[in-house]
DNA sequence: GACAATCAGATTGTCGACAATCTAACAAGA
DNA sequence: TCTTGTTAGATTGTCGACAATCTGATTGTC
């Protein structure tokens, strides 16, 4: 008998494809921080009912992203530099653990992912698709956190990653076409292959990868405005 | 005029409720781990129709304790000893980072708090109401997170207590009366308000303070047997 | 003109019914 | 006996309509 390993079919509900859509929406800033999403005006551009959508915005407000008043309307999240601040800080530390928990799981499979999706970041840096660059690059950053073992780890950081890639969204929108140097991720990644994970975890703790210097700037400089959403 | 502060009014909402209600019956293990919920039965009960039902559900999906397979039903989490080990050991690293956060924030307040949760601590104890003793001893725990002044790890926190919670009730459910020593918290309280953070933090990384070494040996054992639920 | 009361419109929260899907029991055939 | 096809029942997913609540404009009063 041949041994196949079949992996789960795709969830076929209104609801997921609903909550991929919004998700996406939001994520690439197509959906601006602080608007209101109206129930009945996206259900009938959907064409769906409002029970699947307001269930996949329940889920979305776990996931925290959105933010809901009762009564009041379900928003995106506002963007603080605090938030930023916060987020990234702890990232940091995700960073380091799961560096330690991975460095002994390497192997061939991992050092070629690790380089497959290095490729595909300087690609997309080529082709000058910013929304792109930040998916592949947080896809990049993501692969020490999948190769960790635990599950707990992987799920904290998609939580932390949907609203980093919401803000480097917004800011790459916000100064256009400025597009970072091409290998920004050379070091992390030579680093991610060498022998010393002391190193690698300095690294990951005080090297500002994604301009994030640059990014908390921006955002604080949305706060000195007034938010026309909230 | 006086400086008043309000907090929030609370949600209103039959949803809010619901989700209080099925958290609470989750996290002290009323509900078993695999248990299905059915929607309808569940529906009667609380006198209610199934859309908020299912909008709550849809939010305890995303918060982790329970999970959902389209077309066959919304069930409690099983607990692995690994995920259990997953959640543990990020946890301190969690303790560790909040501990930095927080060292320099320490005041009066935060001293008097300290105090009043160990207090709560020991009275649940006294009393040998072992749920509540759960539920003190991890807000006693969870002070310097939210005392760390960072929403996100805050939040994260609050996801991993939501498990932990849960298997330590099934835990202490499982072993009935045995309830542990009285002042077990003591040396961390005392750390937390000494002037020595890497002590402190030391203390968090190594000590095993809940029974954790007990409460992962009980579900390794759960797992040799076959679970009724899934 | 300033302020409170009222009201209409819009939006969210909830309900009951129907459609789509799954499960398990049973029958038919090799 | 094992496998496959069928079917009935139960359960989840989705829909359209109604109830509860909010917002902003309007009216009336001082």
């Amino acid at each position: 008998m041949v041994k196949t390993e079949f992996s789960p079919i795709a969830d076929t509900t209104r609801r997921a494809e609903i909550v991929a859509l919004l998700r996406r929406a939001i994520l690439t800033g197509q959906l601006e921080p602080g608007q209101k999403l109206n129930e009945l005006r996206i259900s009938e551009q959907m064409r769906v009912s409002r029970a699947p959508l307001r269930e996949a915005m329940r889920e979305l407000v776990q996931e925290g992203i959105l933010t809901s008043i009762p009564y009041a309307g379900t928003f995106v999240i506002n963007v603080t530099a605090k938030d930023i601040d916060d987020a990234y800080s702890l990232n940091k530390v995700l960073d380091e653990f799961a560096i330690e928990r991975m460095w002994k799981l390497r192997d061939q499979r991992f050092l070629d992912e690790l380089d497959r999706r290095h490729e595909a970041v300087k690609q997309a840096t080529r082709e000058r698709d910013t929304t792109r660059q930040i998916e592949t690059a947080l896809q990049l950053h993501g692969l020490i956190h999948e190769w960790a073992d635990n599950s707990v780890l992987l799920e904290t950081w998609q939580r932390l990653t949907s609203r980093l890639q919401m803000y480097f969204a917004l800011h790459q929108q916000a100064r256009k076409e400025a597009v970072p140097a091409e290998d920004v991720h050379e070091t992390y990644v030579a680093l991610l292959k060498g022998h010393d994970m002391r190193a690698a975890q300095r690294h990951a703790r005080e090297h500002i990868d994604l301009d994030f210097e640059e990014l908390l700037a921006y955002a604080r400089g949305l706060e000195r405005r007034p938010s026309k959403g909230a």
